[in-house]
Formats: structure tokens, C-alpha cells, sequence
DNA sequence: CGGTATCCCATTTGATACTG
DNA sequence: CAGTATCAAATGGGATACCG
């Protein structure tokens, strides 16, 4: 069977991961994130198969999350690049690596540590804030109907 | 083949969504954020297939996300609730729907608004800030090997 | 190097039936 | 309600071969 779309009312989170959920697709993105362009390095780094990378790099261009650059007009080879849709993948990513850092892993077992180029300072945990950067509490985050929703149920984090 | 585990240096996110990344496992937490609790609840809600949904809650209890609390002495029906590791992936899907509600959907589609209760505002986008609550730029962040790094390259978000 | 095309099979999933 | 068991289908992934 096909694996269904996730349906809920509340559809964000699926429609995320209809984009992003594939395997080796987060993987994909880190990967750029860290610097890496061409096809080659990719299928290198990351230990994909290559008829799987193809169609993965395809779909994120395809998504809008990557555009696909000639090196230079005269020459076949080129690069995949970040758009701005998948630059903002970081803050996913990034959410899901201190997830493991913190929940995961020992402290000895970090493997790799995000710091601030201008301070060379760890970069601290994501936080929810509210508009004046208090952090919020998650049983303090309601939710309410946006203009999209299907039924208008008043949902509450826990 | 076995769907095998992604490889890189990099891991944490690997091992992340080797817990969080199956089909249904988000959505999961989500609904559980939500509020829901119980077994059939889940069933209804997410549309997901009974057996499916029995394995995920059980790994998902393995792994120490949720656990499964009987709702009284003598009953045999319980309730399935998030641990603090659980619900601590909070930051993730809200960084998985806030990417969604901006880049995905226009503001007429958004279906679900997530508020501070306490200020009825919206929550903003989560920011990758410093230690000092500046935001920090996503070409500013450098990653530097940490203790569990199995090689020692210097790598640099674009 | 930078891919595309085929093949094959394990895994996964949804449906259904069944149980306490 | 709260699951467990079984089953068939198909999808998805890796390996391999191939091509400009």
C-alpha cells in the first residue's frame, strides 16, 4: 500500500514532512548546509546510493528548497544550492540535532558543536519565546483555528 | 534492503530521525501534544492503522518518549503520556509547522495558530540566537569537532 | 565526473479478522 | 475500547551496469 499522506486537522506538520520526512532527505540538506554542492560530494559524505540522491535532489528542486546551477555556461558539471526556503531548514535541523545532543547522546559523545562565528560561542538550545523573548512554557501554547483550519477545535499543548 | 541508517560524521541528526523519522512518529507526538491520550483516540484523529499504531507507540515508549500509565488500579485501559524527553520535541515539530505555515502555505491556508497563553499573542518563528539572545545568521554558524567526532573536520554552515 | 536505467527484494503499511 | 495477528501489495532502497 501506499504510505498515505498524513491527515489531521492539524496538517502543518504533515505537509512538512511530505517535503521534508523522506528518508536521507534531512540528511541531504544538512549536507548543504555544511557546505557541500556537487553531486559527487554528496553521494561521497553521505553513503547514498546514487539513483537515490538523483531523484531526493530532484524533488528538492523541484520543492523549490534547491536550484541547480551550471559552474560556469561552458561546462555540463554544476551545483546544487540552498534557496532561502531551504536555508530555513537550518532552524529543523538544528532543532533536531540538540534534540539528540541533549536526550541522546552523553556528553562525551557529541559529535560535532554549533557555535557562533562572532562570539566562538556554543549556540544555546532553541527556545520558544514570545513576542518579548520570554521563554514560554509548552503547557502555556494554545492553539486556535487559523484562517485554513477544516473544524474549529480549540487545541491545547497538553 | 534494509532501510539502512544514515551515515556521516554528523550524526545527531541521524540518530535523531532514526527515532523521530518513521512514518507516523511525528504526527504522533503532535496529536499527544495536542492532548490526546488515549489508544483509540490516536486511531481516530490520526486515520493511522491500528497495528502501525501499536508498534510506534510501543517504540516510542522504548525509547523513553512517552509512557503508558494505566488510568486507574483496577482498570486495564490506560493513557499514554509524554515524558519529558517526549514532550521536549516540542521545538521540533513547531519548527517543522512554522516552516510549513511560511514557506508552504499562503496565510489564508494556515490551519492552526499557536498562541502564548498568557499574552494571547501569536508565537513567533524560533530563532537561532547567541548566548546573549541576538540572532544569529545562519552564515555565522561554524561547527568545530566535539568530543564523539570520529574525524576532526572543521565544517561551516555554507 | 555526473548522472540515468534496471533489477530485485526486504520492509512497511493498510486492511481485515479476532480477542478480552 | 484496546489492542494483537495475519496477509498481500507495493514502495523504497541498494547494487549494478551503463552513458556522455
Amino acid at each position: 500500500m501506499k504510505k498515505v499522506s498524513h491527515s489531521s486537522d492539524a496538517c502543518s506538520l504533515a505537509k512538512s514532512m511530505e517535503i521534508l520526512g523522506e528518508w536521507w532527505t534531512l540528511p541531504i540538506l544538512q549536507e548543504a548546509l555544511l557546505g557541500t554542492k556537487k553531486f559527487n560530494d554528496f553521494y561521497n559524505n553521505l553513503g547514498i546510493a546514487k539513483n537515490i540522491l538523483s531523484v531526493r535532489l530532484n524533488k528538492l528542486i523541484e520543492e523549490g528548497l534547491m536550484e541547480k546551477k551550471a559552474i560556469n555556461p561552458n561546462s555540463k558539471r554544476s551545483y546544487y544550492l540552498l534557496t532561502q526556503k531551504g536555508l530555513s531548514t537550518a532552524t529543523i535541523i538544528i532543532a533536531l540535532i540538540q534534540w539528540c545532543d541533549k536526550w541522546i547522546l552523553s556528553p562525551g559523545e557529541i559529535p560535532m558543536i554549533l557555535k557562533d562565528r562572532l562570539t566562538n560561542k556554543k549556540i544555546p538550545n532553541l527556545k520558544i519565546q514570545n513576542e518579548s523573548g520570554d521563554e514560554i512554557n509548552i503547557w502555556d501554547i494554545i492553539t486556535t483555528p487559523g484562517p485554513g483550519a477544516t473544524k474549529s477545535i480549540d487545541y491545547r499543548f497538553k
